[in-house]
DNA sequence: TTCAATAGTTTAAAAATATAAACCATAGAG
DNA sequence: CTCTATGGTTTATATTTTTAAACTATTGAA
C-alpha cells in the first residue's frame, strides 16, 4: 500500500478527533480539566457548567463528543461523575505522528 | 504566564486549522493535492471537482477555507488557478508542537 | 471587440450541529 | 420508601455550515 493511501486512512481516522479538538468550547472544557492542581479527582458536569458558562445539557453533549474520541473519561461515584482527561495520550500521539507523516510527504513533493 | 494559559492560546489559535483539517471532504482535496507526481504545477478547481465529486462552488468554498488556514495556496496563470499545498508546513509544525505540549502537561497531571 | 473558458461570489435552500427545556433514571440520605 | 441531588436523554428550536444555482469578473483567442 502506498504511503499516500496510508496517509489518507490516517487522516480519515483522525477526522472526528480533529473536529472535536478544534471546537473552542470543547477546548475550554479540556483546559478546565487540565487545570486541576495537586489532587486530580476529576470535575463534575456542574463544575464544568460553572467554568465554561455553558448549560448542563451543552456540557454533557460536548463531554460525550470528547469521550467518543477518547479524549476524556469519567469515574462514577454515587450519583456523581468525575470527568478527567485520558492520560495515555493515544490520540495526541497519533496527532503528532500524522503531522510528521504529512511533513514527510510534502517535503518530497516540492513545488517547482 | 503559566504553561496552561500558553497552551490555551495555542489551542485557540489552532482551532480553525484543526476544524479545517478534520473535514473529510477537505482531507480528500488535500490528498489529491499531494497525489501529484513528478511535475507539481498544482491542480485547478475543475480537476478537483472531478477527483472529489463535489460541485465547483463546493470545491471553491473548501479551498477558501484551506487557504484561510494557510494549508493551500495558488498560482494564477491566465484565467487558471493552480492550487497546491503550502510547502513550509508551518501549520503542521504547530500541530506537532501542540500535541507535544499537551502530552507534557498531561504527563505531569496524572490521575491518582 | 466579441466569444469561450475559468473560476470567484452571492443568494437561497438544505443539512448538520448545538442548544435549551422538559423529562427520566439512579444513588444515597433521611 | 420518599425526597433530593446529580446528570443523562429526548425533543423541538436555533444556529451554523454546506451546497447548488445563478450571476459576475477576468483572461486570452478568434
Amino acid at each position: 500500500m502506498s504511503e499516500l493511501i496510508k496517509l489518507k486512512h490516517e487522516f480519515a481516522k483522525s477526522s472526528d478527533f480533529l473536529v472535536a479538538l478544534g471546537d473552542k468550547k470543547r477546548q475550554n472544557i479540556i483546559i478546565a480539566l487540565m487545570n486541576q492542581k495537586v489532587i486530580l479527582r476529576g470535575l463534575q458536569v456542574t463544575d464544568l457548567v460553572e467554568v465554561t458558562g455553558l448549560s448542563r445539557p451543552a456540557v454533557s453533549h460536548h463531554l460525550k463528543i470528547l469521550k467518543d474520541v477518547n479524549l476524556v473519561d469519567y469515574r462514577r461515584e454515587g450519583t456523581k461523575n468525575f470527568y478527567y482527561l485520558t492520560h495515555e495520550n493515544k490520540e495526541f500521539k497519533k496527532m503528532k505522528l500524522l503531522s510528521e507523516h504529512v511533513m514527510e510527504v510534502v517535503k518530497c513533493n516540492r513545488q517547482i
